[in-house]
DNA sequence: CTTCATAAATGAATGGCATTCATTTAGTGG
DNA sequence: CCACTAAATGAATGCCATTCATTTATGAAG
């Protein structure tokens, strides 16, 4: 009724679907365009381009697809960035619950935490809004960690915050992971800013490799001990 | 040369440039277009509108001036992040240190921060990542923050490392603000996350107004102490 | 075997976005 | 008074997510 969408069937068998077409069209064959094919098409375009290179566009092109089939399976672009944390959420490493002393199971988690999202930094402002309910591997996560909080003694409480106390750190922290080396470098102003220029030269001065890891390790064995001493037993 | 770029002249005394354009045409007259004009229609639209409407056109448009007058003063929309950014910096208050035991000045600071960049999530992955050179509100940040920890007794090798730790949490927790009342309701899946469930359950028992400042409270004065103890003197 | 309902794919819009560019304008310093 | 130049213009450009009428092909129902 509308406007004119030009030649109808025409063109319909031309060359955009010769070969995944025909595989394809109709009814379910073998699910290419499922969840779980569009999540690793878009990890795999995630490493290949980069979040700049994860366009509707090229996720549809790199599953042989029109960018408009995309939209039979998932409401919006939002909704394959969910596929793909729910994946990473997975990835992290929870095993030391319940196998090993509460403090070396936070350590192990959080660095895996950290290590995995600071590759994705573009999902956090994502994560840090994401209702649990749409993202089933992250609540798993999360039942693994509230129960060897649990089990370690915290009182119920105190549970919850303090995994959003220690998630609002790595988060924080995978940031710094990805920024350049020389972003404290204060530059003309280094005259005018003695105690800080200092600083930043005295720690470069120690050499460390990844100066991002001293302050992670260093804020997270204070939060591993303030946040311990709330155990009872 | 190249395409057609219409009628010259004609048109340029028109209505877009009836009241502003008289005044800013040629050279510097007022400034309306400087780098604080830019900030203050910046900010301006910001709370109106939101980041989303945060646009180089609307940015323009409430500046009385035509999108492409912007890319004069700035190489990109980027650059108004920035000058956003750095305006922020100089909210953060800073006043304690030097005036109030270390402890204290780092706990004002913080919830300062927190409370500054929870209305403006947007720009922490832009200041994650910005070398301090091009933001001076933000180095003078640093410069008094870290003559507080020296004069607190630091030894100068951890002070940024102390600092990035604490931002790190800072910047994550400034999500937190944000996150949805229900970011933690479990839907479906509750019987088969009980511990979860059941720590969520029970934070939501004590009936705090804002569950974000419980979680940040926890962690800051974790990282308070924990830190605190690398002092020296 | 035919018919039919339906899930899934299509491609041509649409509207918004940041950014570029040739050109014009109008003060300023010589 | 003129040349220089900073600053403004508006018409592209190209990319993006998203929408929609339409078509296709399958499996189920009769």
């Amino acid at each position: 009724m509308p406007a004119s969408p030009a030649a109808p069937g025409s063109t319909a068998l031309g060359e955009p679907r010769s070969e995944a077409g025909r595989r394809r069209a109709g009814r379910p064959v073998g699910g290419v365009l499922d969840k779980a094919g569009i999540t690793a098409a878009a990890l795999t375009l995630i490493e290949k381009k980069g979040y700049d290179g994860l366009t509707m566009a090229a996720l549809a092109r790199s599953l042989n697809v029109a960018p408009s089939a995309l939209y039979n399976h998932m409401e919006s672009k939002r909704d394959v960035l969910l596929l793909v944390e729910d994946h990473l959420a997975a990835l992290v490493d929870v095993s030391a619950f319940g196998a090993e002393p509460w403090e070396e199971a936070v350590r192990k988690w959080a660095w895996s935490y950290r290590d995995v999202f600071s590759r994705h930094t573009p999902l956090i402002p994502v994560i840090a809004v994401l209702p649990v309910t749409d993202a089933p591997q992250t609540l798993a996560m999360y039942e693994t960690v509230s129960a060897g909080f649990r089990d370690a003694g915290f009182p119920e409480e105190r549970i919850v915050s303090s995994i959003v106390a220690l998630e609002s750190f790595i988060f924080g922290s995978a940031y710094d992971v990805t920024a350049p080396a020389d972003i404290f470098d204060s530059g003309s102003m280094a005259d005018v800013t003695p105690s800080f220029t200092g600083a930043v030269r005295s720690l470069a001065a120690q050499g460390h490799e990844r100066p991002a890891d001293v302050a992670f390790s260093l804020g997270l064995e204070a939060l591993i001990a303030g946040l311990g001493a709330l155990r009872s037993a």
